[in-house]
Parts: structure tokens; C-alpha cells; sequence
DNA sequence: TGACGGTTTGCATACGTAGTCATTAGAGTG
DNA sequence: CACTCTAATGACTACGTATGCAAACCGTCA
């Protein structure tokens, strides 16, 4: 049997309500009395249960998270993501989801728990299902790093355009003539931003910029495409990946074909994982400021100030030059 | 104001009562009765509230993980743990520590919920948490991938030992004539039986292994270690890393360093993280069944077999056989 | 001494659900 | 038709906490 406040109550001789009060507001407790309930509490073993405080207060301090199961780069945000929320005394529920088809499920056990916020997180879940998402009432839902959701929802994101321009200025500044990119999948609307930016920049200096699907936001899915690289008719001078994993499986692709990267071609990717700074790699990408975004996102869900006032929080990345951009070798 | 089964009660025409069995033991109502149910909650939007349900009966459907915040390997075990619980309809919550001095926080905001279960993972929590953790009636404890728990709790875990002693007598058929260990954290029990096991099956061939720490299980702190392994008297012709991480570390740390792996030195790993199967590394290492671990870890805490019948269960890995251990070049 | 303001505490209640028990309806049998 | 047995449903309650409200207490001042 476990040890309720009542419990404590009888040992410290005071009420269950004044028990209560010196775990949720102590200040309303005279010191005496205080101290007589903590020791009473710890000699108890007594610490107060999260299920029935929720209940009663309609306030779970958690936070959900709707977030594809297997991807790197959310490994990421939800590290920091649990870390900024373990601070405040919060917890994080993962609503993982294996793939597009099955968000709906994930959305639906969302229902279930009076989650204080909720936070929707991967480009592959689809606008009808962001609609749905605008109903709940007493719920903040943010949207992470997802474009589509624009209009819809408070959006939290990095400023995929603004860094896909800054990526190609710089490989053009290395001095190429032709250029690819390779986008993880085509209908997210992360790639499509990202593609059109590069494009755009690309196209400033005259430089055409074909669109390669890797179907995927894996590393295979970037070893495969480096395949068509090889195999198209002329090979790109600078391989421009729709995200990290992608671009470290575009590298090891081309390398196993038998291109030196930089040598015979340039690689950049988009995100900054960990991974990206591996010696082996030494990516160029663009960083993302993760604890920034974490933080904003928080923001939104926990301070008062009005949504309606600021829906959207775009947010810079960083350019990170690595040895995969460095020409003439390194 | 949110909707509660007595709305749906009053919309279908029934009591709250039926309406509750309607959601969690259907058979139980008559078909008719069970439909226009259904019906009337979907025209409000009623899902059942999972808070109010877990102070009922007791039960939260929850399963909470102590994990260290940073590790590309427990990544890997959650990313599992979580898509396993998914499946049986229970939630994944996550109590994250930044460093071994906060398990004590973790720990204690386990207690505030009334989990089903809860998974003990990382070998940094320390002995005396796990005693603590002994005494917590009414909760299915388990302890994963450390050993140290031996004898405290129920233990599921890979077996280090043997897998260890795979790897070392691999490197052994490779021709070697020199071999090092670079571990993780020497504190750590896996990190220890690692390290037993291969110097054991290593000096069964006459080959001296000694023991370097690279003080972290990261791949930073792998990439540092190799220094070491670089200045030092002799160079071994093989380096036993303690994790793929710190392995991982170590290649480009080699390589860096001038070194050809496999050409001048063997490396081996142990998990086998998805990265260890990356082209750019292809790391000989013991693969960890984490399917079946995690199924196991999950057994214990659903299934009604008694634990003291079978307190550890110890689940061989698989060697998996890469370049970086593959001589005479590949 | 008595009235008054402020602080501290206890009582009672509600959060939304699941399960116990009692009641009713319905089907089957002699 | 009366009776029994089962299936279906409803009334009621407890899970453990937080809080509004009222009561009690303490010190102060007239």
C-alpha cells in the first residue's frame, strides 16, 4: 500500500489539507508545523502522487511530443527538449510514430492525457492532421521545424530558406560550375524550402540546380542516391544534401564510387547533427540553434503572452565550414 | 471545459457507468446500447481521461526509463522501448540525467508516478541507487544492460562477457601480435567485464592487453584517447574499443593521427550503433540483440512469471565482422 | 476586558473514471 | 403462467490531491 497525505496527516498530527499545502504552497504553512510534516513525510517515505494532483488541478506538467520514431535529428531536439523541461520540474511524453500512416494513432493518445502542451515535431505530418490539431481547446500545440503548419499553428522553426541560400553562396563561393541537390522527401515542406532557397541562390549565379528524391530521411536513403549522382551524365561539382544524414550517406556513397570528397565533389548538409562534425565527415552544413528553438517552443506553450501576436518564430542557423566544402584539397 | 463520460452519458441516454464499460470492457454491454455509445462520443469528441483513469484503478499504462541524457546507444534502446510499448498501447516516460551526480533527481521524480514499470538503463547509476530502488513495493523494476544491478534487481543484459571475448578472438584470427583496450569509464560494470573478457580470451594466445580509459562514452572522448594510443611506446596492432562511440572515436582519431585502420591497426566496437554500419567506418562490433533485450525488459515488468525465478537473463550478441578489422588491406 | 485584524488550520468537496452491488429486463423451462 | 437464471444496466463510491470557506488562534490596542 502506498503512502498517501492522509497518512502523513496522522502522523504529524495535522490535516491531509495542511499536509497538502506544505508540498504545493509551504508559505501558507507556519515553519513549525512545516518542518513537522517534511519529517513526517520523509520518515514516511511519502512523496506526493502526480496522478491525483493532475486530477485535481487539471494541470499534468507534461508536454507531448509527436515525433517519428527513427530519425537523428529528433533524437536531438528531444534530448535538449527533455533536458529545458527535466529544469523546470516537467516531464516529456513521447508520442513516437512509425511512419506517416500511423500519426493519426499518435494523435489519438495524445487525447487521452491532459498534457499541458503539445508539440508537433517531423515535416511528415499532414495538414489535415494540423487542422485537427487547432481544436483542442485548453492546449498549446506548437509546431517544430514544420513549415506546412504555417497559418495554422503557433510555428517554431529554423530559417530553412535563409540557410539553404547561405549553404549555396558558400559552395559557390568555393568556385563550382554545376550543383545538385539531393532531398530527403520531396512532399515535406522542410525539403521543398530548402530546395527552392538553394535553387534560387543557385540560380543567381547562373548555376541550374536539378532536384534528386533520396526517398528518405536516412542515411541509406543518402548512400542510394548517391548512386544516381554517379550514374547521371554530368557528375555535379557540388552535391548539396536535404539534410545530414542524408549528406553523410551521400558522401560515403560517392566515396565508395570512387569520388574523393572534396576532391572531385563537393557535399553539404542541413541541421548539424553531432555526427555531422565527425573527423571521418567534417561536414559543411548549416547548424541549427536547437536550444534556442526549444526554448521559443517552450515559451510558447508556458508563458501567458498571446499566440495571436506572434505566431511565427523564425530563427537563423549557423553556417558550419567543414573539410566537404574545402577545394583544392585540405 | 472538456468532455467526460457523464456528456456522453447524458447524450446517448445511458449512465456514466456504461459509458465507462463501453471503453474498457465492451463485452460487457449490449451491442445496440454499445454503438449509439460510440456514436454519441464521437459526435462530442470524448476520449477517455487517461489521469482520472490511472487514480481509478491504479494503473497508468506508463512505463518510465532512467537515462543518461546524451548516448548515441540508449537512443537506440529507447527508440525500441518506446515503439515496443507503443504497439500494447502504454506511453514511453522518459527521466533523463545530465551526469551521474543528478540520478538522485531522477529518481526521485520516478516516484511521482504511479508507473507499471520502470527501466533502470545506463551503468552510471551507482549501487546505492540501485538498493534504493529494492524497496519500491508495487513497481516492476529493471535493471538494463548493467551488470552492476547483479544480485539486486532483475537484470536483462547482453552478454558482455562472451561477446567481448568474440570480439578479442577475432582480432586474435586476424594475426595480431599486440592489442589494447581503450573503455569507456573504468567504473563502469560493463565497461569492467568488457575489458576482463577480452584480455582474458587475449592472454589465452599469449597477447597482453592493457587497459587505456578514455573517460567519457562518447566519441569525443574515444577521438581524445587516440592520442594516447598514438604516443605510446609500442602501437598495438589492434585497439579494442569499449563502445562503437569511443570506437568510432578512436578511427578517426587514428586516422587523424596518420594511421591506417585497417592497414596499420585493427579497431573494434561494441553495440553495434546504426553508425558503426556507415561505409565511412564499417566497425567490426559486437551487434546487441535490442529486439529481444527490450522484449525481455518488458516481459518482466507485464508478465506475472515470478522474478525470483529468473533474476538476470543474459542474451548473447552477434559479431559483425567490418572492414576495420578486415588486414592485409580490403 | 473586549473587539479586531491577521495568520494558521481543518472541513468539505470536486476532479473523471472503474468497479461493486443491486436492480431490472429478458429468455428459457416445467 | 410462475419461476429461475442470465444478461444488461444504473446508483454509488473510492482513488489522492488542492482549494474555497469557515473556524480557531494569537497578538494588539482601546
Amino acid at each position: 500500500m502506498r503512502v498517501t497525505s492522509h497518512d502523513v496527516a496522522a502522523e504529524a498530527g495535522v490535516s491531509q489539507a495542511t499536509v497538502a499545502r506544505v508540498f504545493s504552497s509551504p508559505d501558507k504553512v507556519a515553519l513549525a508545523t512545516r518542518e513537522r510534516v517534511r519529517e513526517a513525510a520523509a520518515r514516511l517515505g511519502y512523496a506526493p502522487n502526480a496522478i491525483a494532483r493532475s486530477l485535481r488541478s487539471q494541470r499534468t506538467d507534461i508536454v507531448g511530443v509527436v515525433v517519428p520514431a527513427k530519425s537523428e535529428y529528433w533524437q536531438d531536439v528531444l534530448t535538449t527538449l527533455s533536458r529545458h523541461l527535466a529544469e523546470q520540474g516537467k516531464q516529456l511524453l513521447l508520442f513516437p510514430f512509425a511512419d506517416a500512416d500511423h500519426v493519426e494513432e499518435a494523435l489519438d493518445s495524445t487525447e487521452q492525457y491532459r498534457l499541458d502542451g503539445l508539440v508537433l515535431a517531423s515535416s511528415t505530418i499532414r495538414p489535415e492532421h494540423l487542422v485537427r490539431m487547432m481544436r483542442r481547446p485548453s492546449l498549446r500545440v506548437v509546431a517544430f521545424n514544420q513549415p506546412a503548419a504555417s497559418g495554422l499553428l503557433p510555428l517554431v522553426m529554423v530559417d530553412n530558406d535563409a540557410g539553404a541560400r547561405d549553404l549555396a553562396e558558400h559552395v559557390v563561393a568555393q568556385g563550382i560550375g554545376t550543383a545538385a541537390f539531393v532531398g530527403t522527401v520531396a512532399s515535406a515542406s522542410t525539403d521543398q524550402i530548402r530546395y527552392r532557397g538553394a535553387a534560387s541562390a543557385l540560380a543567381d549565379h547562373g548555376i541550374a540546380c536539378p532536384y534528386v528524391e533520396a526517398g528518405g530521411f536516412s542515411y541509406d536513403a543518402g548512400y542510394k542516391a548517391a548512386a544516381r549522382i554517379l550514374d547521371g551524365a554530368d557528375r555535379p561539382d557540388a552535391v548539396m544534401g536535404g539534410s545530414d544524414e542524408v549528406a553523410l550517406g551521400l558522401i560515403d556513397g560517392l566515396r565508395t564510387g570512387g569520388l574523393d570528397v572534396p576532391g572531385d565533389v563537393l557535399v553539404t548538409g542541413f541541421d548539424g547533427l553531432p555526427q555531422a562534425s565527425w573527423a571521418g565527415y567534417d561536414l559543411t552544413t548549416l547548424v541549427q540553434p536547437i536550444e534556442v528553438l526549444v526554448d521559443m517552443t517552450l515559451a510558447v506553450i508556458f508563458d501567458d503572452a498571446d499566440d495571436a501576436a506572434q505566431p511565427e518564430r523564425v530563427v537563423p542557423g549557423t553556417l558550419r565550414q567543414g573539410k566537404t566544402t574545402r577545394r583544392g584539397n585540405g
